[in-house]
DNA sequence: CTCCCCTGTCAGACTTGCCTGACAGGGGGT
DNA sequence: ACCCCCTGTCAGGCAAGTCTGACAGGGGAG
């Protein structure tokens, strides 16, 4: 999945998980170590249920992937990895991506 | 201004800008032909001050550049067109912004 | 039992962004 | 005078994102 150009809701999508102080903190955390999350948030020092909503962007966004791993005492631990990727970001790409968004052309049709 | 790595504080600013379909759509547009805005609301079909105030948005993040041209009548008409640019988006990167962001350590400063 | 650590989810407050209609003003044609 | 096109800004409503404290529950160690 890296490298492919995405359409455009994808690229609006990825631009909008990405576009936050806190969730690229996030992201560069979890990209340099695999950890749980009440550790990420005493790391990023910062509260548990608005980490877990980042979280919870990040994966929607497929950028970054969770495991709740239940250890065999029955106690579980939620361990999050990034997901790698690269997108080339300039003109044209955007150009590209403008071209396919769900109601793009000037006469968009009504759906809703 | 191209590919150049931007500070983490940029970065959002930019990702956000790009975070919009009517923005890329602007953006697409702009880079495809210099136009004048009334000009653009219509081929966009969107209000005009909302047109402004993408336009606004993507050119405090440097990526439209306006020009109001007063003709020698005194009509004046205000030209946008596209900046280019280029940013390599991936794991490194985004570890990379994640460093220098305001406020970025575990111990952040207050500031306010 | 009590204390600690973990996961998940919630309602509510707050802030920000988005969008619209309306207005003021400059200038040109008929 | 009237109508048309352009620029620029505004208040106000609405929707979405952000953040917090509190809660319910599972499990372990002293």
């Amino acid at each position: 999945m890296s490298g492919t150009s995405p359409t455009g809701d994808e690229l609006v999508s990825l631009l909008a998980a990405l576009a936050s102080p806190h969730r690229l903190r996030i992201l560069a955390a979890v990209a340099r170590q695999r950890t749980y999350v009440s550790e990420l948030a005493r790391q990023l020092q910062m509260n548990r249920p608005l980490l877990y909503m980042h979280l919870q962007k990040l994966e929607a966004a497929g950028l970054v992937s969770g495991e709740l791993v239940t250890a065999p005492d029955g106690s579980s631990v939620k361990y999050v990895q990034a997901v790698p990727f690269t997108v080339a970001l300039d003109l044209d790409a955007i150009a590209l991506a403008a071209q396919n968004l769900t109601g793009s052309g000037p006469a968009a049709e009504q759906e809703k």
